[in-house]
DNA sequence: AACCTTCTGTAACAAATGTTACTGTAGGGT
DNA sequence: ACCCTACAGTAACATTTGTTACAGAAGGTT
């Protein structure tokens, strides 16, 4: 474990902290799909993400989805921490967007390591920074972006995630993480095919030019 | 200000982080509406709220406006500890919603605290998982309600802030607020009248039982 | 009182999004 | 090959929200 330690870690953590993590973390590995905390579970372990992706879905007391945004390869999840010191209930559904790899740390350490060293504090604080931002930037989608504009940042944006030109969704999945319903999503697509950006499929969609 | 400081604070840090706060830190009083941070400011200082309420907004590149949330007694902005430990520029408005008394502490001891007090590591996670929970409300409240829901919540919230059951805005302020047109409050807001949930005057609005 | 500005009310219309209903078809399973 | 199911296409319609255009009222100023 130590080297996936060092490759994704090192340049944020000293030598000590990192043989801390490495003896008390332990190293998972999770299949596309991978359902790794729902909302009201309880957070046992703070994740380091080594490779892969983790989306994060917020839900509403009917059932209705929405996507928040992802985490990627060096990201921590910044809700989760919050979770850990609170002892309260996830908030969110974290689900394996990506087959991914990644390290669990006990959450005991948390507070331990925040008071040792400082890469840690900064590790932290800069996670949450992080994910502020990224929770502005998901508001403004949803509140300033109409469907069709909200609908191509996120053809792209799962295209950058996943490495690949071509999504792997049905229109009614797409629907679910935008929170509108297929018959939309079918109407907008079918209108960036004709405009050339996209060519649609069964059950995929390949991104030609957005 | 030692006062104020032990009447909101003593419960959470230790006196000798109370006496370095009042050592460091000034006193400020602002007026109603008054700009604190606007959009693109760097942050000098970070702000201890003593008493009155601090409005969050976000604006996107076309100039329109979104309320995100309020800051209470005893809050502190996450996003400005955020942007003092990276220097980055603020990427929301503050604006005083009521007049506010606050105190302002160099942002230079905030990575020097964290190392010293647990109490005041816990207060910046705290603050931070607070944040993180209202940055989610919002986002619920744009992605799952109608229009006429929100302003029902928008109204309690206001109400609940001031203290007061009269709402001191036109429906013009109502609606950059919560990023709509006029037209679409005054059609509302007559609405709830009718059900006997308000009251219309000119430049204010009496909450009766919503 | 006469005037002006700002705020509110409202109708009529436009656009965006959501819903219902149905069709066809791709592709897997038997 | 046949059947079945999930997926996609699409029309027609409903609802919500946004826009345009005016009218009138409140309240301050001269």
């Amino acid at each position: 474990m130590i080297k996936e330690l060092k490759d994704n870690y090192g340049h944020l953590f000293e030598d000590e902290l990192l043989n801390e993590i490495n003896q008390v973390g332990t190293f998972k590995e999770v299949p596309e799909g991978f359902k790794m905390i729902d909302i009201g579970n309880y957070v046992k372990a703070i994740p380091l993400l080594i490779s892969g992706a983790i989306k994060i879905l917020r839900q509403d007391n009917d059932g209705d989805e929405l996507l928040l945004y992802f985490l990627e390869k060096g990201d921590t999840c910044a809700i989760t921490l919050s979770c850990c010191l609170g002892q309260t209930k996830s908030e969110v559904r974290a689900i394996a967007e990506t087959k991914a790899t990644l390290i669990m740390v006990p959450i005991q350490k948390m507070e331990e390591w925040s008071g040792k060293y400082k890469s840690w504090r900064s590790f932290v604080f800069e996670s949450y920074h992080h994910r502020l931002n990224e929770m502005l930037e998901t508001i403004d989608s949803i509140a300033f972006l109409k469907m069709d504009e909200r609908l191509v940042k996120y053809l792209k944006e799962k295209a950058r995630i996943s490495q690949d030109k071509i999504i792997h969704h049905t229109h009614q999945e797409i629907a679910y993480e935008l929170h509108t319903s297929r018959e939309v999503i079918s109407r907008l697509l079918k209108k960036l095919e004709n405009l050339g950006k996209v060519k649609l499929h069964r059950n995929y969609i390949v991104i030609k030019d957005v």
